[in-house]
DNA sequence: GAGTAAGCGAGACGGTACGTCGCGTCTTCGT
DNA sequence: ACGAAGACGCGACGTACCGTCTCGCTTACTC
């Protein structure tokens, strides 16, 4: 069936300490302070081992990150607003983690951090990038799917693009991390959420509740509490 | 008033031959083909004199892109969708020259390219990611202002949030550059900001046409030749 | 008697095919473009087969010049100069073909190639090193047999020791090849010979005969003023 | 007259500190445990900076060898058996210093040591090996003007030939250490003269005197039958 | 017009990390 | 045991590029 066994297999055990070493510095001090040759040593690795599973050192960053992220599916509850905002918190809370590496907590940057090097990282190697793409992909279909069940229950527009409104939603998020430095938090999910369905929701829901529109000009207070 | 002339003044000659030669290799090869000791050299300049303006190769990297795409303003048309897709365009433009830099050009590349390494200078270095911020910021102003005049004009609805709105546009297209690989031109331009200001539309405006969706899932096809 | 077969027999062939790979390797990319894994691959055996038989590369490559060299016994012909200088001729031929390994032919290069190499492996491994001090012990105490013959017939000064002979005259040619890189040919080692023998003949011979020096071109010494 | 000063000039101690450092390292540890990330970090030197002065370790290893090794002159007391002796004492001292290098004093090794190393850096480079064969020439035609002059003072024989005398007096040398580990010392230096000028020796001069052969106990050549 | 403060060209230097190379060992399975 | 396959450890090598420093020279403004 399955490849016969040639050769000595590679130990598993190593890539979970090389990862976990990886982690620590990643979070510790940054992408810049993340160093093969002491990922090696701490892992108790020879270098060529590494290097023979993560060509380079963004490789093995992007691996990092996956292995930290584990999977996040999405959920269907039925309500549309409901799962789309817990979708965009998932990524937020996804990115605030990243974002702070390597920056002494509490320190509130708002500098894209990590973010921002896995993104670079991408574009220099096409391989990355496609693989980042391909996960994108497939996570954004199941959100999609999400979307179009809620479309043929009639909860949104018929004639809504999915794949935009997921582009409004998401990129929200990473214009905010990578571009404008705002933060993002459940209570901006939930406004961005709110504001995107707005024109999307059919006829029949009427028109929004005026949301308390209060302190907007900031953007940042932390005290958003958020409306009804 | 200001400080007495000491010493030699800068040679004003240097900065535009450095930035020509800078900006030759950044598009040519990439942000990775971009060398401080090459620009200096093809510059006929020495480093010296490079780093006495530009700290680093990342802020000069900033300079380079800065000075190619010099000012976009934002005009004041009146027609809200006509001025806000104007906007996305611009922008999509200056994306578009920038993620296909140090590419064969036919080569129709999903990878961010340079403007991966861009966000990341300004991640890197906190100055670069404020002057990034306070520029976003400046920009993003001026469409704030445009957006409320239309409210004011009772084009847009009251409860509008000019922030989250343009967060949605812009973020849309840094999401697909940055993130997805997908492509941002003139027609995904005026179906985002169709799509955003779907429900922001006073109701006047009535419900949206119901727009022609064929072949939306590729998503990439070019001749999207897109409705009124 | 011997220890009673266990296991497996060793692969007769396997020698035959490692060995040939090498010495194409190492003539035509010399000793550095020799490397055990191209070896190994290219005569299709595994790595631990041949590392079994020769436990490092140097004892490969020590190896490989044996089988290519072969056995070159040294003849008795009752002439002492003929035979002394058949046997120089033998150990010039040898030194050549191995210095030009690696090379293009034609290439009239003066560097010593793989011969300083193997006499580098002498020095780096005790075992080599003995192999090489004992097969030279031997091949030169056949030599200085027949020096000593020609002795007792009278042939030669009763004072003579051969050990120093034979030190200055195949020495003479290591040098060349090793150090100075001039050329070693048949002219060579007859004037060789000839010269060493100048003071080493029973006076009965009285003065050598002045000795066709013909073509002495090849011999690249600038200072060659010529003699009477 | 010379030219002007451009840039920043060598940190002449430099070389200095280097030298000194890898000099310590070789004969302490061999060609083997040379080790030019070491050396630079003993000398508190960046090894680029090392790199830019010797583009390879073997380069570094004979310079660290031309500087320990420093001049050796060919002096001319118009007694060419003296003379030349003293020369080939010179050599031998040299190699002798090299030969043990890497190796606990008192064990009295046969192997080549570092001389078969720089011999084969020399045949690695060609530079190197140029550079040898140079300076091997220069010191070569000093001692052949001194073969010169003892000959027109009728010292020796007219047809002789002094590039093939000092190959054979020098090539002993090389041949004894590099190949048959035989030593070379004071007695040994004095004993291949006198059998090198045997025959070179004008008539006048008769047969050589029976040459006080004590103490050659150390030359370990098996077939020493002694002679008459 | 001498002094001086800076700009400039050239290139050495320090530093850090990277990725590579090749060797020789070890582990697995199959013969 | 041997053999094939390939992972692993190890050590060093040479490189790339960055950003700093040290020269000598030049250009202005200042006194």
């Amino acid at each position: 069936m399955s490849q016969a066994q040639r050769g000595r297999p590679r130990d598993a055990q190593i890539d979970e300490r090389v990862l976990r070493a990886a982690a620590e510095q990643l979070l510790r001090r940054g992408y810049g302070g993340l160093s093969v040759d002491e990922v090696a040593e701490q892992a108790g690795v020879a270098k060529t081992t590494l290097y023979r599973r993560w060509p380079t050192k963004d490789h093995l960053a992007i691996a990092v990150v996956a292995h930290l992220q584990g999977e996040d599916d999405i959920t269907d509850t039925g309500d549309i607003r409901r799962d789309l905002t817990d979708y965009m918190e998932k990524i937020a809370a996804a990115l605030n983690r990243l974002r702070s590496a390597g920056r002494p907590s509490g320190r509130d940057d708002r500098s894209a951090g990590v973010v921002a090097e896995l993104v670079a990282a991408g574009a220099r190697h096409d391989d990355i990038g496609e693989m980042g793409r391909r996960n994108y992909a497939r996570r954004n279909a199941l959100a999609a799917g999400l979307i179009e069940r809620a479309r043929e229950r009639g909860e949104l527009r018929a004639d809504l693009d999915p794949v935009i409104l997921l582009d409004q939603l998401a990129g929200a998020l990473y214009y905010r991390v990578l571009v404008t430095g705002a933060p993002v938090d459940r209570d901006y999910a939930e406004r961005l959420v709110t504001t995107a369905l707005g024109g999307a929701m059919a006829e029949a829901f009427g028109p929004l509740p005026p949301a308390d529109r209060t302190d907007r000009s900031a953007d940042r207070s932390p005290s958003q509490k958020g409306r009804s």
